[in-house]
DNA sequence: GCTATACTTGACTAAATTACTCGGGTATCG
DNA sequence: CGATACCCGAGTAATTTAGTCAAGTATAGC
């Protein structure tokens, strides 16, 4: 999981989507003027999410993008990692490079901290984040769900980051 | 709020640090040789985070680095943003240049869902993802908090990202 | 059919960030 | 005093980000 500025671009763009999309396909170039992201890069940015099944596109005047499925069916953990796509094979991947465990341990735990935010963003959907002013509650939505073996208590509200 | 390798590479220092202070300060070249991070680059590192009161420094012979507060004092998100420090004032902020109020709404929902993802990982220590196997299981001991008026049930253990 | 719109693709580039090197310091233990 | 190891800043290669440019292809509507 890696959470960049490219990731933001991507997730912006798709709120302008699931925003607009009512009025039919929303254009790059719409988005561009609002969101104030470059044009090309935008065609990069959504060339990947339709390869990965997140938008579906119309060509020819009147046409743009639409999100592929609900917007309740977009977790936030869809759209960053569909344009970060780096497969960035850590060193020492299961192979030899690992002599001491030391290294392996540390590793191992950084993994499961990478997870642990993966299941984060999973469980935020791009409905989510546009239908609450504060995301926070969608964390009551979710409370009232199923399998609540293991859950997370949310502190005080912090200064954004 | 930022994930980058520079974050990650943070982190491993750290936990390399929190498991091995117990026989004194923890030198920069120990970590380098069993981290596999050029000393250089951790000495940037720890610089910031010294600065940021994250770690105590030792000179001299048997000399190094110990936390500057116990463990379980000290979250992943402190580590992070210690070492992260660019200021990013993102366009439109605060003055002008929002004509339209749309540029702003995804602005804002943007700004909410990242200061989500702060207030998450201020939720994990550097103990609890030390002493877990699992980081998840810190999600439970958090539950037996007091101020739980906002929670996030977790579902099933993604692959890794 | 023509034409404008708008997606599609690929190559190429400037700017920024990351990760690292180098060359000096300073403090301190033995 | 000398080795260890923190401290500091300038410089730099590699990578990523963000964007440009120049081709296409599909389609709606006149």
């Amino acid at each position: 999981m890696k959470l960049s500025t490219k990731g933001r671009y991507a997730v912006t763009a798709m709120f302008d989507v699931a925003i607009h999309q009512t009025h039919g396909p929303v254009s790059l170039s719409d988005i561009s003027d609002r969101q104030g992201i470059s044009l090309s890069y935008l065609e990069q940015l959504f060339g990947r999410m339709r390869r990965n099944g997140l938008v579906a596109s119309t060509r020819g005047p009147g046409g743009g993008y639409n999100l592929a499925r609900a917007a309740n069916q977009i977790a936030i953990a869809d759209i960053i990692t569909s344009v970060d796509e780096n497969v960035d094979a850590t060193r020492c991947g299961g192979n030899a490079d690992c002599q001491n465990q030391q290294r392996c341990l540390t590793h191992e735990l950084w993994e499961e901290l990478s997870s642990q935010i993966h299941v984060f963003l999973s469980g935020i959907t791009l409905e989510d984040a546009i239908n609450k002013q504060r995301v926070v509650e969608v964390a009551e939505r979710q409370d009232r769900m199923l399998n609540s073996e293991q859950r997370v208590d949310f502190q005080a509200v912090h200064e954004n980051a």
